[in-house]
DNA sequence: ACTTATTAGCTGCATATGCAACTATAATAA
DNA sequence: TTATTATAGTTGCATATGCAGCTAATAAGT
């Protein structure tokens, strides 16, 4: 049996990763709610459309990019589209397939949540960092994140 | 109003970090879900106990530490409890307060809970670091962190 | 062709979480 | 003292998530 053990920097390394993301996503909530928005999931999603080739994909290519699983898209697709945000239409090649669309409603309202996003990675994020720790973190995060690609 | 943009890095480094912590939590579960073990969740309240005097907590107390609000303490205790794995005990000092304190089961689950935990961190984690950028990433979530203190 | 296996997406049920209201105690103010 | 305010913890109800099983359609094997 190996030696399970951690050191000290290891530790602190990761718990100050796993504490990091909670403060900084919980701030997110926090000020996305106080200011009448809807969670983050929901501007996740509404990103990758905005972004994507006419504002559509396909709801597994869309759960790869926002990390969930697959009954959690169909879910988050059916609050959006009850809203009138997304609109949910049939895969011209693939008979099983559907897409989400976003719609001209669903772009308004990630334009209007994403200052207050903005504000806490600024404020909350970046303004810890110099122009080269930035680039150093940047390189870890990446190399933790290749391994996932796939 | 300000420039609401963010520059390439300033988004890779953001995204990055989500998108890490996600992929390493998601393989944590994961792993403990196949090994038959309890979510992550109650490893950190275990541990948090584990490592306090007496292996006791004030619920609130333990809430800052885990960062968990009140209510969702109260469930998380209750859960402990029933599995036998923590006893909750009226608080000495404060009519208001409850102790929640870990039981031999408890600390064994920990200890059952710890390798599958620790291979995660170690393969997926620690794996894509030198000596030295471990400190540099230390220094970055370090700074992030000593924003949320208080 | 036919059979089997895989993939995309959805749904019922159980569990977990968020929100607001509530009780009880403690701290503060008058 | 009494009155007010704040804090610790719990609970009901609504919403969100996980799990397992389901249908329908594509892909692969024979």
């Amino acid at each position: 049996m190996a030696n399970l053990r951690l050191t000290t920097d290891e530790t602190k390394a990761w718990m100050g990763l796993i504490k990091a993301q909670q403060h900084l996503t919980g701030k997110v909530e926090e000020k996305l709610k106080k200011n009448g928005l809807p969670p983050y999931s929901w501007y996740d999603v509404l990103l990758e459309l905005d972004k994507a080739p006419e504002g559509s994909l396909r709801l597994n290519e869309l759960g790869k990019k926002v990390l969930l699983n697959k009954y959690n898209v169909t879910r988050l697709i059916d609050r959006l589209e009850k809203e009138g945000l997304v609109s949910r239409d049939a895969c011209p090649v693939d008979g099983r397939g559907k897409v989400a669309c976003i719609t001209g409603k669903g772009r308004m309202l990630r334009q209007k949540m994403w200052p207050v996003y903005y504000n806490v990675i600024k404020e909350h994020f970046l303004s810890q960092f110099n122009a080269g720790q930035l680039g150093q973190f940047i390189e870890c995060v990446d190399r933790i994140n290749s391994q996932f690609k796939n």
